[in-house]
DNA sequence: CTCACAATTCGATATTTGTCAAATTTTATA
DNA sequence: TATAAAATTTGACAAATATCGAATTGTGAG
């Protein structure tokens, strides 16, 4: 039960992740990127192409651009450019505190 | 991986319950609620007083009913009224659904 | 060097959201 | 039944948000 005595600051700060997760958008840009984290699980090569992902959402670039500093400034990715490319993986520490917000002993 | 093949209404339900959680005042409300759940394992009268929880928020009684239906809306929490008192308790299923989208291989 | 392409920034706009005060409804009880 | 307390509804409004087009910047390839 980590989440009984929270500080305002964690409160914030974890309003602002499920923020970043509140737009079908954004959300499915959230879980392309984890589903190649999980793909390349063996592999160390979790990388994420954000172009590529691009085409299979209908909105602009500015917009995905957008979106992807918001998931970024909410700690859920963690990007990097690669040449004219952005790519971005997983930050696996906060998924972590994630899953124990959601972990009940009524599993 | 739960959420790799995700459907289009499935997309849209979950942001709504990160949108539901994305407001300070609503997350405060649900991890309160939460933490009843939490506490009354054994016993099984895992019901909390919305009035009781009101004091520590600094929202009048409609924001708050407000937000109530938010979190009942999105599946969180499932509502009855008892007298005059509205009583919550969590929607353990739906928490479970959560769980599983951040727990990961990479544990 | 320049061209093409990926990404970002900027400015604008329509929509959504959080909150409140006032009015209304529900329910227990004196 | 009359009152009070809890909750909800309504209507309003300011603030935040999602998205776009246009302009700009960064970068590798020819």
């Amino acid at each position: 039960m980590k989440q009984s005595g929270m500080k305002p600051s964690d409160i914030k700060r974890i309003t602002k992740i499920f923020k970043a997760l509140s737009n079908e958008n954004r959300l499915e840009l959230f879980l392309e990127i984890l589903k190649i984290n999980e793909k390349s699980f063996e592999t160390e090569c979790a990388e994420c192409f954000i172009t590529d992902i691009m085409g299979t959402l209908s909105i602009g670039a500015p917009t995905v651009s957008h979106h992807m500093k918001e998931l970024t400034n909410a700690g859920l990715v963690i990007t990097e450019r690669k040449g004219k490319f952005l790519t971005a993986k997983i930050n696996d520490e906060l998924i972590k505190e994630l899953a124990e917000i959601f972990s009940t002993e009524k599993s």
